[in-house]
DNA sequence: TCAAATTCACTAAGAAGTTAGCAATGTAGC
DNA sequence: GCTACATTGCTAACTTCTTAGTGAATTTGA
């Protein structure tokens, strides 16, 4: 048989898809909830910042839920359709705009919020409290270490 | 003022949402070498898999590389009409499909790996190899616990 | 004061993610 | 044989992600 070029093979096990399994394992155990109040992970992401720390503008949201500002704009668009988020031109500045929710999204987010708790609650049961804990601080420190990013080229 | 309706607040912190961010930042590091080869992010994740195990068939790929049936069969059509890989129906199961690396990709393979590895070295340096050798075990330990996935209602 | 640079949200186009569902093939049971 | 079931890969429709780039509003600097 035709001898074949041999197979490269990297030393390090891909931490990316690692990252990515890790994740999906865990939202896994909320999708359900999700799909039964009929939001979409990104929908739920935004209803939550905002449910926390009140109306947002875009940029703020891009940057508390990790949603690309193009992405933002779809979600945002779709979510207004639904009812779920108000946007208005904001008075000093006419290029920001205010996001905030609606009475139909925050008794939304009120009903969802002990669901969500409990399935942290399970997951902890599952997992160990503290394990859970010790994983938050090192995912933390990760993001802190890696913060800067790659060594930009500009 | 109109006093507004309390907001809701979770007692968790999002955890998928901080999987997402951590996975970003490590991503971030290696996205300059993907763009600079033209390829994306599950391009390369189906690319290494098939580098490092050889001829897989598809159900294989979408465990490996988590990307769901459907995505797969469209970066598997694009990576096709790009010559990165070949597919065959197999001969004893003609439901079945046999993906295999060419000449091509084999080479960009090796092209790509000694950098793929650099950047994890700077990470470790950056880091800590020790810190990155631990977060390996945690993820692992944290996808075998929650592997079950969520409790299935069928 | 007026032009240049910056900021902000957004659109466009293509790739990929999700859920739902289908056609073809293969297997098991009768 | 032949029908019921399971498996495999795929399409369809819609949402999201990525990169690139635009228009309007604001700020800076000469």
């Amino acid at each position: 048989m035709t001898p074949k070029a041999p197979l490269t093979r990297l030393a390090h096990r891909n931490l990316p898809l690692l990252l990515l399994h890790a994740r999906e394992s865990v939202i896994a155990n909320f999708r359900p909830i999700l799909n039964a109040h009929g939001l979409t992970e990104q929908q739920w992401r935004v209803l939550r910042a905002l449910a926390d720390a009140g109306p947002l503008e875009p940029r703020q949201i891009v940057a508390l839920c990790r949603i690309s500002s193009p992405s933002l704009a779809g979600v945002l668009s779709r979510m207004d359709d639904l009812g779920l988020v108000k946007r208005e031109r904001m008075a000093g500045d006419a290029r920001r705009v205010r996001v905030s929710l609606t009475a139909k999204s925050r008794a939304l987010a009120a009903k969802m919020a002990p669901q969500i708790e409990a399935t942290y609650a399970d997951i902890e049961a599952r997992i160990g409290a503290e394990f859970i804990g010790r994983f938050y601080q090192t995912l933390d420190e990760l993001i802190a270490l890696l913060g800067a990013g790659p060594p930009e080229s500009d």
